[in-house]
DNA sequence: CTATTTTAGTGTTTCGTTACACCAACTGTT
DNA sequence: AACAGTTGGTGTAACGAAACACTAAAATAG
């Protein structure tokens, strides 16, 4: 193992020059030396495979070029896609990304942003939604930039520096209202605790797109799985499942059935053919997201569609102008953008026969 | 906005000692200060919410309590699985997780290791089981500690320090031998390109087990999917599916397919069903990880199980006893554990009329 | 031919923490 | 009372890179 570590200070020699111009070299201040001078120092670099310590660049800097980002589950893999897609932007920007799982709990939450913090992370997206960022906010007051992904913000009164989201209600719109369209009366809604914005700005799409029909959504045909907190997407096609089961047992199942995620949706189908209901023909499924899986199980799932790969550049763009000129900050920093129905498989009309009794 | 930021010398002054005792305090050399003074300390860091300023710990100490994971893709839930358990493991001994998502593309994998490297991380932890670690050793020569997931190492002699896997042979041989179990004689392969250890370990599990049998496993009916090089499995999934499609349009079709993953399985449903096959009585097909979408999909996937949880916790304890005594390091070093075969719905006896045509 | 500006660098201090050498005040021993 | 040993600390010099204040030499102006 070769034991001299190599520094600035080795590279300088090797070049014949200082380590201030070595420095001025890594960091682009080509105006301060001659081209000649510059190439020496690259051309010493390359071969003394001169790496700068990030440590060191770090400390003297007071923060790292590093991005956190928290995601709910990583066993769902929309939350993967979004991982994906956000390191690849922000790496175009010379930036890194310290992936967390936080499983939705704010206290994991918190422990991982004074982490990060202390890391030297400057900003952190959250991808959670939470209904309230109280968890966060001795951390902003030490300048933790935060970025919300997956829930609109309004403004900047509650610290948050930007946010790029799916319009939620538009999606629960799209949703309903391609049932409706089907003919579907009865429609039931499986999720999550609907304790974070983005599932609230869902059902509240569903409940605006029914009423505008006429129908009332009970909340008894609102099935909520998973514990009060702590509780990830991990299990979110179990809780499909059971959720579905529930569901269809009632006294009046519902014919059509809104899910939280895609995860949700395929547990959902399991359940319903635990009960012996066939999808689409007794009960039709939607779910949210629009998985890769989503088009390759039986039947191809009806869902909602997020632009994912364009949400993460985006959002990334906008915490990084954030982080590197915090002047301007209002409009055009919250950005909602219009989700997709795509309509496969899982939904048809209603078969009006057989209506409140089990096919099983 | 806070603006001065504390630092070991404000907690210090809080409490009326030295830095060096706040420093010691911190790195629990209890017997050097009475208990009296070191409750101050902690009180004073508590109340002014102090947290260590790692990029400065990590220059004095020249590495980071950190620990590299690079995976080969966040599409698959299975690798989301394991970042999550190495990530719990790790944490439980004061050690971060640093998760790269390098789509077993071996240039991706140099950046990310030379980039983990730059920021002081000691050991990494590869998943992708690559045919050769080339592209690691003058890392590894620079002190980097490797550790391999997913693929059985012998020994030290290529620099490897630990490594943790399923034993991929005898998963090959677990599931091949329920296929012959049931009747099949005609079994094929479908899977990402057999150019990494854990594959080629597979691969060479089926066919010891049906040589056994006296069956032949002609080039024809294994199927590898991807390009050469750069392939994730991201698209695992949709491989899967052609795959299993152009098996099933050869001349004398399998009567059932073994999957490189459950990912691959799923897509492998798909193709079967686009053909008119009904799964598993016109096909059998085995997955591998038993993630848990596998329990959920109809028919349940009849898959190899990976005890991930175990096998995180395994290298986890074994990586970070090598980085903080780096003595002894042969034997108990390469851990091979054994998976099992879950039987579920998806494997059936084959068919024996209407062999060879397609039933669409 | 001198005065001024520009170019192309250099030397030193600093970031926050820790290792190490040092030391003052006690305790116990003879 | 003198001495050694222990306890409970303190002061300071690093770690590697970068900002800043410099300056020697060259270019340009008058």
């Amino acid at each position: 193992m070769a034991r001299e570590p190599i520094g600035i200070r080795e590279v300088a020699r090797a070049a014949g020059v200082s380590t201030s111009t070595v420095s001025n070299v890594i960091n682009g201040r080509d105006d301060k030396m001659r081209a000649e001078t510059r190439s020496r120092v690259l051309e010493a670099i390359q071969t003394l495979r001169y790496t700068p310590n990030t440590a060191a660049q770090q400390l003297k800097s007071g923060h790292a070029t590093t991005i956190g980002l928290i995601i709910p589950s990583t066993a769902n893999p929309f939350w993967g896609a979004v991982a994906h897609h956000v390191e690849r932007a922000a790496r175009q920007s010379g930036y890194r990304v310290l992936i967390c799982n936080a499983e939705r709990d704010p206290v994991e939450e918190a422990r991982y942003a004074e982490m990060l913090l202390a890391s030297g992370t400057q900003a952190i997206i959250l991808a959670s939604s939470p209904l309230s960022f109280d968890h966060f906010h001795h951390l902003m007051e030490r300048g933790l930039k935060l970025a919300a992904f997956d829930q609109r913000v309004r403004d900047m009164t509650g610290g948050i520096t930007c946010s790029v989201s799916v319009d939620q209600e538009m999606g629960g719109m799209l949703a309903a209202q391609h049932l409706l369209g089907l003919g579907h009366r009865r429609i039931g809604v499986v999720t999550g605790p609907i304790k974070t914005n983005s599932r609230i700005g869902r059902v509240n799409g569903i409940r605006t797109a029914l009423s505008r029909a006429g129908i009332d959504l009970p909340d008894s045909l609102i099935w909520q799985g998973g514990g009060v907190i702590g509780f990830g997407d991990m299990e979110g096609s179990e809780l499909g499942r059971v959720g579905v089961r529930e569901l269809l047992s009632r006294d009046e199942p519902p014919t059509a059935i809104l899910t939280g995620n895609d995860m949700y949706a395929l547990g959902a189908y399991a359940g319903a053919r635990d009960l012996g209901y066939r999808v689409p023909d007794d009960i039709s499924i939607v779910g949210f997201d629009d998985i890769v899986l989503s088009e390759i199980v039986q039947p191809p799932l009806t869902t909602i569609r997020q632009p994912v790969s364009a949400m993460a550049d985006t959002i990334v763009r906008l915490l990084i102008r954030h982080i590197e000129q915090p002047t301007g900050t209002d409009a055009e920093s919250f950005i909602s953008v219009a989700p997709q129905l795509i309509v496969r498989g899982s939904t048809a009309s209603p078969r009006t026969v057989l209506k409140s009794q089990g096919v099983s």
